[in-house]
RNA sequence: GCGCCCUUAGCUCAGUUGGAUAGAGCGACUGACUACGAAUCAGUAGGCCGGGAGUUCGAAUCUCUCAGGGCGCACCA
């Protein structure tokens, strides 16, 4: 159980026992004041109650706090402040044992069960397989993935998804960008008598990893025929409509897949349970079911020889075309197919991780969820804002259209996995971040993914000094924790015990970023302890009790670092 | 034109259900190495929370309005 459950536990009974006349009570809701000085945790019962029992709030604060019932031991005393205010002193007994219970659970340490084993399917990155991932899709992938860790040890039953848009008119755009680069290549003239393609990919990865990979007759995935290619009339290989494209498309996106999958797993180890193409829909008649399905229910109509979702009964501002004229199914109508897909296997929350450019979509998302019977809050979509690189101190230019941008796998080759990650998770995802790269690299105080990991390096080097000493790493038994006396011990032991809170409070709100910023708070807390208080001393027993401390904040830092995918190095 | 998001210290940003004197980091300035990692630490300065109105015991947080910035408004995906 969380120390912030005990406690509430304990005030709710007291308010119960305080006025047991009452029906019904508003909950006790405990917060961790920004005062130090205004105890461990404060509650505002006594004020919410004020008007309901039409009483003054200090009077009931005092009846509350007299009728409190703590046989364990965990509130040394209360205070009485401000307008009405609770403020709660933990005993040092209490928080010390803490530590305890860290030594015992190691890497379960911050696990909680808020979630009640709620099935949550999170789907995230879902780029195109038309190109490489960029610093965007990396944020998306750094806050996906550490979501659904969070969610995870927050007690949620969590499902990672991709889906890739492997169909439509892009693939064919791919394709007839990858057929002019082969002819290219067969034919060096080529390029100087015929445009590329007005739709293309520019980029050079549609040369280097696509086009002279299939060239040269590499890829056995898809086969394309390269000699059908190589006799097209040069005016047709800008064909969209070709069946050519479409192979070929589809065999350049089987590459670019992989090459994602490869930048996700560089990145961490980014891994998902399922992966759903957008193809295999088509193929295996779901969207076609579907859009049947909502047909039956009414919730389609024609007009202008297209089939449009009533999507304006749901809250949208427009009806959407989920057929055209031509008789080709749009991308909604497929990802109305998808979600309807997810929804079926019952999980009870679904999030989708877009970029915030999507923001537009998501009513008629919600909209058809909505109309499959579905509880549009447990639908939740997370916007992921922008990346801007700095270089310099100065915007690094990005531009897609000319194919000139940076690569998520450039970025991990410059900075590393860890500080990539840690800083897509250093701002909530919702505001736009300056990522700069030169901070990123420095290895000094002023990069806090340094800082952090410098915290657990110098632990460990610590712990390392102390067993070459004799002081191998004490058990409980024979540490005596009172020693632990100092402000800043107490203070550190505070910041480990709120740990599961944090996780829990991440996991409930969806912002991942609450952890980067525990662990930077962290190691602030212990650099300065670190500088003022020497752990190794010649007084044994109270070296033991700081040992102790010690690995305990680094079992929490690695277990922080953990969840946001992050390495805990022992040397830097 | 309509819709969504944003505006907090010089810069980049936190601020959990509305709570007490609005917090960090960077940058700036002043200090600390016979040391378990100075790859660090201690201190100082810096604010009308974009403007205005409302809701209430209480607002950075909720509502309205105005200004400034970003992004969307396809029978594209």
């Amino acid at each position: 159980m969380l120390m912030k459950e005990s406690v509430t536990e304990i005030i709710s009974r007291s308010v119960k026992k305080s006025f047991p006349d009452e029906a019904s009570m508003p909950p006790v809701f405990l917060e961790r004041p920004k005062n130090r000085s205004h105890g461990d945790y404060a509650t505002n019962i006594a004020m919410t109650l004020a008007s309901k029992l039409k009483k003054n709030p200090r009077e009931i604060a005092a009846k509350i706090v007299d009728n409190i019932d703590d046989s364990v031991g965990i509130i040394d005393h209360c205070e009485i402040a401000g307008p009405g205010f609770i403020n709660i002193i933990l005993t040092q007994d209490f928080l010390r044992n803490i530590l305890l219970r860290i030594h015992e659970e190691v890497e379960m340490f911050g696990s909680g069960n808020i979630g009640c084993g709620e099935s949550v399917n999170i789907e995230f990155v879902s780029a195109n397989p038309t190109g490489p991932l960029h610093v965007g899709h990396g944020r998306g992938a750094a806050v996906g993935d550490a979501l659904a860790r969070i969610m995870s040890k927050a007690g949620y039953d969590v499902t990672r998804e991709y889906y890739w848009n492997d169909a439509g008119n892009q693939i064919r755009n791919l394709g007839v960008s990858i057929n002019y680069r082969i002819r290219e290549l067969k034919e060096p003239a080529f390029s100087k008598s015929i445009p590329f393609p007005e739709n293309g990919y520019q980029g050079d990865y549609v040369k280097e990893d696509i086009a002279e990979v299939l060239a040269a007759g590499a890829s056995t995935v898809i086969p394309i025929n390269l000699g059908k290619i190589c006799s097209l009339p040069p005016e047709e290989i800008s064909d969209s409509s070709a069946l050519t494209a479409e192979t070929s498309g589809s065999a350049g996106a089987k590459i670019m897949e992989g090459k994602i999958l490869q930048a996700l797993e560089n990145f961490g180890g980014i891994t998902f349970d399922v992966q759903q193409s957008e193809k295999e829909l088509h193929e295996q008649r779901d969207v076609e079911r579907t859009i049947d399905y909502f047909s039956d229910k009414g919730f389609i109509y024609e007009k202008d020889g297209a089939k449009w979702f009533r999507s304006t009964d749901f809250g949208d501002d427009k009806d959407r075309v989920v057929k055209k004229k031509d008789g080709s199914l749009t991308y909604l109508a497929a990802d109305i197919a998808y979600h309807k897909k997810k929804l079926d296997k019952g999980y009870d929350r679904i999030i989708d991780i877009w970029g915030a450019d999507h923001h537009g979509y998501i009513p008629r998302v919600r909209g058809a969820i909505e109309a499959m019977g579905f509880n549009p809050t447990k639908f939740n979509v997370l916007l992921v804002q922008m990346v801007t690189l700095l270089r310099g101190g100065k915007p690094v230019t990005m531009s897609k259209r000319s194919g000139e941008f940076v690569t998520l796998q450039d970025v991990i080759d410059e900075v590393g996995s860890d500080a990539a990650r840690f800083f897509f998770l250093m701002r909530r995802y919702d505001s736009q971040l300056e990522f700069d790269l030169d901070l990123a690299k420095k290895t000094t105080a002023d990069n806090p993914v340094f800082y952090v990991q410098y915290m657990h390096a110098r632990i460990c080097s610590i712990l390392r000094k102390a067993e070459e000493e004799g002081l191998p790493l004490p058990s409980f038994k024979e540490v005596k924790l009172n020693l632990l006396s100092e402000r800043d011990e107490l203070n550190l032991i505070k910041f480990l015990a709120s740990f599961p809170e944090i996780v829990e409070g991440s996991a409930m709100a969806m912002e991942p970023h609450r952890i980067t910023f525990f662990l930077q708070d962290l190691a602030i807390e212990f650099h300065s302890y670190y500088n003022k208080t020497r752990i190794i001393t010649d007084d044994v027993e109270l070296s033991k009790a700081r040992l102790y401390l010690i690995a305990s904040i680094k079992t929490v830092v690695k277990n922080a670092l953990t969840l946001i995918g992050i390495n805990a190095p022992e040397r830097m």
